[in-house]
DNA sequence: ATGACCGGGGCGCCCGGA
């Protein structure tokens, strides 16, 4: 059978509840790992997604982050945050949710943007990066393991429209990728999408300045996989028509598909 | 398509996003 399993920063599950009820009913996911809810875990649209089929772990805060993890394949061990996650300004934010699901452990990750890098918060996103790196350090590898969501990095220059467009801003540093790199030394592997649409996989385009219509795009939500996991993995790809139209998120899905 | 960002919280010529 075909598990799948799909990463989307939804940028508000209040304001996409309607459109994320749409997309899972048409592209039946076994997985749907989420970022940035905007709300509390308790103002959640659980039922609706429960009455679908669903089983939901969510991780809200309120204005800010929030994570979640919908499976109609299982839904144990639910653990939220990392086990040695940093604070910023002196709070744990929600951007970190793990379950294990259909066998595979799991990890919906919102990592932090950064902002500049000359912000407090570039270091806390460096500090994230690595708190990750030793959460996977830690995993049991004889079974699936990913961890995916929104990396808020670059993996490479090919991976944004214009490497020139953003010297000297974040999600492209040397340290950032570098931090992304020991995170994949814990023998994890990128599983790279398809683009169904130009040659770069872009998941993310700003509302702003007609990026998407121009295609100004950036690749930074990810799912990295151990060995066990990515020997079942049998396509990938972003699907950016869900980028088009009124009321998209600036994200598009990324979906996964195994043969677990 | 000939465009010119969006969501939250709550009315701040706000903040944050990437």
């Amino acid at each position: 059978m075909t598990v799948r399993i799909v990463s989307w920063n939804i940028n508000s599950i209040t304001a996409r509840a309607d459109r994320l009820a749409a997309w899972i009913e048409a592209n039946t996911p076994d997985v749907v790992c989420l970022q940035e809810l905007k709300t509390t875990t308790e103002a959640f649209p659980a039922q609706r997604f429960n009455d679908a089929g669903y089983a939901v772990a969510a991780h809200g805060q309120g204005r800010w982050n929030g994570v979640a993890i919908l499976s109609r394949v299982g839904l144990d061990h639910i653990q939220r945050d990392l086990t040695d996650q940093p604070a910023f300004n002196n709070a744990t934010e929600a951007r970190a949710i793990a379950a294990t699901c259909n066998g595979v452990r799991i990890w919906s990750v919102y990592v932090p943007n950064g902002r500049d890098i000359t912000d407090p918060h570039y270091e806390y996103k460096l500090n994230f990066l690595g708190a990750l790196a030793a959460e996977a350090a830690n995993r049991d590898d004889s079974s699936p393991y990913a961890i995916t969501g929104d990396f808020n990095v670059c993996p490479t220059d090919d991976d944004i429209y214009d490497i020139d467009a953003w010297e000297g801003t974040t999600h492209t540093t040397d340290a950032e990728r570098a931090a992304l790199n020991e995170l994949q030394e814990t023998n994890l592997t990128e599983v790279y999408p398809r683009a169904l649409k130009y040659d770069q996989p872009f998941t993310f385009w700003d509302y702003r300045n007609l990026d998407f219509p121009k295609n100004r795009g950036l690749r930074i939500d990810l799912l990295l996989a151990n060995p066990s996991l990515m020997t079942h993995v049998t396509d990938a790809y972003v699907d950016r028509n869900e980028r088009k139209g009124k009321g998209a998120s600036d994200h598009a899905p990324l979906v996964v598909d195994t043969n677990l």
